[in-house]
RNA sequence: GGAGAAAUGGCAGAGUGGUCGAUUGCGGCAGUCUUGAAAACUGUUGAACCGUGAGGUUCCUGGGGUUCGAAUCCCUAUUUCUCCGCCA
């Protein structure tokens, strides 16, 4: 959520750089602010009542105690004759704030100014990519074919217990997801990640904090009984235990890592985008988020970056990096990376993290901020990304590493694996 | 699930209707002393909003109520603790 003193002050730089996430901001911007002014006109009244109420009841206190009860019947009156007025400010005052923050937590955050401006992933610009992109024989097979030749993923096994979109992992198959949540989070805390378990359902405030509520509402799955979501990835739980903290200077950065599985509902997804592993219901990830000054955060998202590029190659995976244009980043973030490996046998590349600088906009939902030595409390920045997620990790292995004698397992897993080959 | 008790500032812990944003202790910060440090002493030390400022308003778990006035009384939700039951 942008900050409303900043909007207040910088109304025209606000429009303009949100149009680069192609969102005219022009007319909420002037709502907001014109709820703003009203609020700040009513909290000005409400103040003043409120002001002499205070007075009038400290009055009819000493009245009372000198023995005067007739002045005190007056005050007394006076101040009852005030109730009604105070109410309805107050009412009015609740309205305008409501109205105005409604209004604003649907304002996007503000893109980087390196952001480049554009519509569809086209507009991505490649920051990166590996020289060579593998090329397999003519009869290579893609990954939903491997694991039923290998009997290592069921997904019609999943579709009876669960749907479509909640594969089963069997044999050197489920051991290959561990080996690779283990690795990812000794790497992880190698790195200086406090490792954490948090929680996989969250209540609405936490929703709101990361800003899944109340826009994304329709993704997540609800459980209706208790008020809770499932969690969509672990950024959620993790970074909220943040949520209304003051941190002290020293006390930055935080950096923090967890495994979850993650629920999406992926709705209207559809065709080729959700064969096999490329697009489920429920998949498995590892997460890594720092919490920094807001003048340290960029560096921090350069290291989160090659930190997870560090993986893909410990994993011998072709990958690239992009960085976001305006269209295709999310509502909350500022600067977006994704990082993509290559499908051998699909020919495609398929997104396996995201890591983003959100600065403050969700420092500010969160109210977590941090102080400097005896100064005012100020919003910290908030960074996560993937690191990883497995199943088109998975895709990518499978297939890229299929040889006669079976799949290859990269030399870094087999510690984990235990096996060299799913065979 | 049943019965009871409780929730106060970074922490501990006072406060049962008025001068309480809240005694005190610890911790934090600044200073005095010291070559330096410790100890001791002195001062200071919550947050948000409004206001150029002086200052004002709000917040004692959340929500609602009683009252001229609520940390204090009432209702409600949540959480925690104790006992009982069930159970991984």
């Amino acid at each position: 959520m942008i900050q409303i003193a900043y909007l207040r002050e910088n109304k025209s730089e606000v429009i303009n750089r949100l149009s680069v996430k192609n969102f005219d901001a022009t007319e909420l911007a002037d709502e907001i602010l014109e709820a703003d002014e009203q609020r700040r006109t009513l909290q000005k009244e409400l103040d003043a009542v409120l002001s002499y109420q205070n007075q009038l009841a400290k009055e009819v206190g000493e009245f009372f105690k000198k023995g005067m009860p007739h002045e005190a019947q007056e005050a007394k009156e006076k101040s009852a004759a005030l109730k009604e007025t105070s109410k309805e400010l107050g009412d009015k005052m609740a309205e305008a704030e409501k109205r105005m923050n409604d209004l604003l937590v649907r304002l996007p955050n503000m893109p980087h100014a390196s952001v480049p401006k554009g519509k569809t992933p086209e507009d991505n610009e490649v920051v990166f990519c590996v020289k060579e992109i593998p090329t397999l024989p003519t009869n290579a097979k893609p990954h939903w074919e491997l694991t039923t030749q290998y009997d290592i993923i069921d997904f019609e096994l999943g579709v009876k217990i669960t749907g479509a979109g909640f594969p089963v992992y069997k044999g050197k198959g489920a051991r290959l997801q561990r080996a690779l949540i283990n690795f990812f989070l000794d790497h992880a805390t190698a790195t200086g990640y406090t490792e954490v378990q948090p929680p996989i359902f969250i209540n609405e405030d936490s929703g709101f904090g990361t800003g899944q509520l109340p826009d994304k509402e329709g993704q997540m799955y609800h459980i209706g009984a208790d008020n809770f979501y499932l969690i969509p990835t672990a950024e959620v739980p993790v970074t909220n235990i943040f949520r209304d903290v003051i941190l002290k200077t020293e006390q930055l950065p935080q950096k923090l890592t967890a495994y979850t599985p993650c629920f999406r509902r992926e709705a209207g997804s559809y065709g080729k985008d959700v064969r096999g592993l490329n697009r489920l219901h429920q998949f498995d990830k590892v997460e890594i988020v720092q919490i920094t000054e807001p003048e340290k955060s960029y560096q921090t998202l350069e290291d989160m970056r090659m930190y997870v590029a560090s993986l893909l190659e410990k994993l011998e995976l072709p990958y690239r990096i992009l960085k976001l244009c305006g269209g295709d980043m999310s509502f909350a973030s500022a600067l977006t990376y994704d990082m993509e490996v290559y499908s051998a046998a699909q020919k495609r590349w398929l997104e396996v993290s995201s890591v983003s600088n959100f600065e403050t906009f969700q420092s500010n939902r969160l109210k977590l901020r941090y102080r400097k030595g005896n100064d005012k409390p100020q919003l910290a920045h908030t960074l996560n990304g993937s690191a990883l997620a497995l199943p088109r990790i998975v895709a990518a292995l499978l297939e890229n590493n299929q040889t006669e004698k079976g799949i290859k397992i990269p030399a870094v897993l087999v510690p984990y694996t235990g096996f060299e080959f799913i065979n």
